[in-house]
DNA sequence: AACTATTTATAAGA
DNA sequence: TTCTTATAAATAGTT
């Protein structure tokens, strides 16, 4: 609808498309708007710019968050799941190699042993005897070093400053914190699962949603605000 | 744009509203893609109608969550921010603990010393010195109690089953993956988690172990030690 | 769903 | 950007 009539592709001028955007963005804000009010509906719009620039229509009836909790149990779907499931998993897996260090650790310091083989105590006997000959020996070149020169540089409060990690507390400890989510016993998590409406979406046009949340808007007129933040 | 002009207010005859909801829905669906196309923009739509019916059009180029992450950016805002950082907080602190004990092992195998004080390095001495004591009792014990009657009653595939922890992989490895919280990486959001913290403390317990694989998993009777410990 | 008289949106130009 | 205006597109009311 102008002077002449163009064809739906991208328009190569960067000139052009953003005086484009600019006249299409508020016609199709005005239609989202004209829509919630004449037809009672929840309309979310939310629009970046090739040039990073945001804009964003949310019905005054409604809130992005809202949008966006509808949208999720009409689809059934999470969002966040995924990542939050890889996350978890991570967690777990650190939490069970951080266990089983442990037990190695408890295990050198002569513990916790009952679980061990006789080859295995075997083994563990000969590694500890040869580690604790490489003990001695570095404590003994430690020792010399020590006096002949290094003491000569390194101050009491210096020495006193390092503290080992052998042997310190190594909190926290590993406890099974729930973060509210995924460990829930249900194992989905703390979003609200609706089932999915199968509300029917048959156009030819991609159907997909957002949430909105319309905290500083500018209003235009009638209620659809545009936001400037530039990302860059 | 009709036989006659409206007024934009909701429209009481719940037929013709629905009709009007309809039509115009296709309308600005057609918009929002035309102005996706025609400006290379992301636009994110999604409507609820009063009898609940949901639709959405998204942009080809970008995904939901995306479009609600980067709507999050632009206002700064993060609903589940908290969360997650407590999340992260707590996967680094596992890490470091991790890397704590990995070195704990390592001393404990008599290398990675030159951290260590006479004092500590005496102290380590005598703790291993002990659990070795510790250790070949037990042996003497598990050898005596296997030669009288424990023998007759463990059978072969009993011990089979038992395959101590020790020298089993610590795997997977440390890494730092990033669970594509946000998937740019400007940065601008509350979102850029997890980025500096999981190499550990310091370079110096920089644990990027080489072990992408540990061999002895079924390693019985090789030997006691867990040689991929090793600092990278 | 179609049709179509009108209104509305907007492309191109200034 | 904003305005102007010829024209394309959307759609209100009707069939």
């Amino acid at each position: 609808m102008g002077r002449g009539k163009i064809e739906i592709r991208r328009i190569e001028n960067a000139t052009n498309r953003q005086v484009t955007y600019s006249k299409r963005r508020n016609g199709i804000f005005k239609k989202a708007q004209e829509l919630s009010v004449l037809c009672d509906a929840k309309v979310s719009l939310i629009m970046f710019s090739t040039t990073g620039k945001f804009h964003e229509y949310i019905s005054p009836s409604v809130s992005t968050k809202k949008i966006y909790d509808d949208y999720q149990k009409a689809l059934g779907i999470d969002l966040w799941k995924t990542h939050y499931e890889r996350m978890q998993e991570h967690l777990r897996k650190l939490k069970e190699i951080n266990n089983r260090l442990r037990r190695e650790i408890r295990q050198r310091m002569g513990e916790d042993l009952h679980g061990l083989r006789i080859h295995e105590l075997h083994g563990l006997e000969q590694e500890m005897a040869e580690s604790l000959t490489n003990i001695r020996d570095r404590k003994y070149h430690v020792i010399k070093t020590s006096t002949d020169t290094y003491r000569k540089k390194v101050s009491v409060k210096n020495l006193e400053e390092r503290h080992g990690t052998l042997l310190m507390g190594f909190e926290p400890k590993c406890e099974d914190p729930h973060y509210g989510l995924v460990d829930n016993d249900d194992g989905i998590g703390g979003y609200d699962y609706g089932v999915a409406l199968g509300n029917g979406v048959s156009d030819i046009y991609a159907y997909r949603s957002q949430h909105n949340h319309h905290p500083h808007l500018d209003h235009h007129g009638g209620g659809f605000g545009s936001h400037d933040l530039r990302l860059a």
